[in-house]
This record gives C-alpha cells, sequence and structure tokens, in this order.
DNA sequence: AATCTCTTTTGAATTGTTCTAAAGTGTTGA
DNA sequence: TCAACACTTTAGAACAATTCAAAAGAGATT
C-alpha cells in the first residue's frame, strides 16, 4: 500500500486559531487571516508580496511588514519551510514535510517533488565541528 | 588510477587575456584585471561585494557596476556558474564542473562537494514541454 | 476596566542589484 | 598612425526585496 500523506482538507476559523495559538503566537486578526488563506487547501509555495496581494484580494487590510512578520514568524514556529531557489526573493512553502522542488526559471513557479522521489546518497560528513541542517534539491526546468 | 580534474596552477597575464578574449569579451583592463583575481588559484565562489573589496584591495579600481557586468558576462560565457543557496545575494563560482556544495549558514561560505561523492537518483520527469536544466543540491550545514 | 505585553502599522532605512547616459577605451582599416 | 566606430566603464540614480523604528492598537490577565 501507498504512504498518503493527510492533507488539511478544510481548516475552520476555530481550528485556524487554534493552529497560530499551538504555535506559541497571539492568534491576532492578521495572522489568523494569513493563515486561513495559506493552510486551507492544498500546500502551497508563496512569496510575501504574492500573500500580500492575496490577502488584498481577500478583502484583509494587512500591511507588508506584517506579511514579512509572520511568514518568518510561522517559519519560526514550524509551520512553514522556507525555499531557496532564486538569489532575490524569499519562497515560503506549507509543505514542511521532507520533500523536493522542480523551479520553473522562466515564471519563478514552484512544483513538489514529493519526499521518496529523488534518491540522494553518499552526502558526505561536513567539516568537524559541523553537522547537517538540511538537503535541499533543486531541480531547474526550463520550456523543452 | 583516480581522476584527478586539473587546476589552473598559475595563469599568466597573457593567457588571462586569451580566456577573455576566447570567450567573445574585450579583453579590457578591468575584465583582464578581474579574470586575474578569479583564475590564478583555486577554485573560488565570489558575491559581487567580495569580489569588489578584493580587487580595490588589490589596487584594482573597477567600479561595482561593473563587478555586476563582469560577473554576468563570465557567467553567460561559461567560465563562471552561479549558485543559489541564499534568497539575498548571489554567489558565482570559478568552478564550472557538475558538483555540489556545503553552505555554511552561520558565515556564508560555501565548500565543494566533488560531482562524483553525492548520488541523486530517480529525479522524475519535468511536466509536459519542460526539460530539466540542472540539479543543483545544497547541503547546509551549521555548528554540531 | 486597568494594566501589561505583544502586535501592527507607516514610512524611513538598508541591502543587493540594475539602469542610464555620458565619458573612456579597444579595435579596425585607411 | 590615427580616425572612426563599437563596445565598456563609470557615477549616481533607480529599483526591488526586506528590515527597522517608533508610535498606536489590540490580546491577555487581573
Ligand atoms: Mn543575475
Ligand atoms: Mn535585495
Ligand atoms: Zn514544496
Ligand atoms: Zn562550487
Amino acid at each position: 500500500m501507498s504512504v498518503t500523506r493527510k492533507k488539511p482538507v478544510k481548516a475552520s476559523a476555530e481550528s485556524t486559531s487554534a493552529k497560530v495559538r499551538a504555535a506559541g503566537l497571539r492568534p491576532t486578526r492578521q495572522r489568523i487571516a494569513l493563515a486561513g488563506l495559506l493552510f486551507r487547501d492544498e500546500d502551497r509555495h508563496v512569496t510575501a508580496e504574492a500573500l500580500h496581494e492575496e490577502a488584498a484580494k481577500a478583502g484583509v487590510r494587512v500591511s507588508l511588514a506584517t506579511i514579512y512578520n509572520t511568514l518568518h514568524q510561522f517559519t519560526q514556529a514550524g509551520l512553514l519551510n522556507e525555499v531557496v531557489v532564486d538569489s532575490g526573493r524569499a519562497y515560503f512553502d506549507t509543505n514542511i514535510g521532507d520533500h523536493q522542488h522542480f523551479y520553473v526559471e522562466e515564471n519563478g513557479a514552484l512544483i513538489d517533488i514529493p519526499g521518496e522521489t529523488i534518491g540522494i546518497s553518499n552526502v558526505p560528513t561536513p567539516p568537524k565541528g559541523m553537522a547537517v541542517d538540511r538537503v535541499d534539491v533543486v531541480v531547474r526546468i526550463k520550456r523543452a
């Protein structure tokens, strides 16, 4: 049988608030609204600017500074992961499980590659006194 | 016997100029000086700002705009590779062979991992109409 | 409700990079 | 050898992404 990861099908405002609180953060209007946008459906990848626009469209007034604060707090709380694929802007990922990405250089889109898919072997031992924090694999793709 | 990659042991001003010319670029004072710094010894990883400071220390007057122009031109000419490990600044690598990196988050240092070391298998097929451009692996390390 | 602490906001500040347009330099071929 | 042209460099402005500061606002606790 295949190991299927449970997706949060539909998070209520209640559980959203609880999720924020469980992360050790006060469930403020802004944090609840952003968590609602981020975690209501499928896993997703957002930039600060994109989330800001999305919030605006959803009628939620949140400053850009708060978007940045929130993304970083959620990341620190383990609710989000940061994905580094571009030396110009930061992406945040609601999929916090072990997985990799396709990165479409042309339009900046990220596509998840399930964690069991790619095999990575023989990662060398880090220099003395250092330990592996994380191994990131980015498959850059472009129009064939 | 082991396959040892040839390192450019010591590039003369002559050959540096030739290298720039061979890349289809006019061997200007700035480009020759920067190529000299970049390719004289071992493979290295630089940021624009770091190369700018290094040039200044070496007594070469080059504007930051020229550093950026040159790094991009060298990259486009295949003399350098860009390495994406930080969403805040761009790194350029004089090692253009297939290889991966350790990235020391603490101080921004990059350490090469030879191309034959890490094994990557089962890279999935990209979406229709797309092709793999490159697979990047970054091993993020921190103090143990 | 009073109070305390944590948050949000606005706008300025910073950082990294790109752009502009004017001045300078490499190349070519009389 | 040098004029003429194309390509380069430069300073500084402009931009984009992100962070910071200080003051106003809002959750939590009593
Ligand atoms: Mn670039
Ligand atoms: Mn930036
Ligand atoms: Zn992802
Ligand atoms: Zn390298």
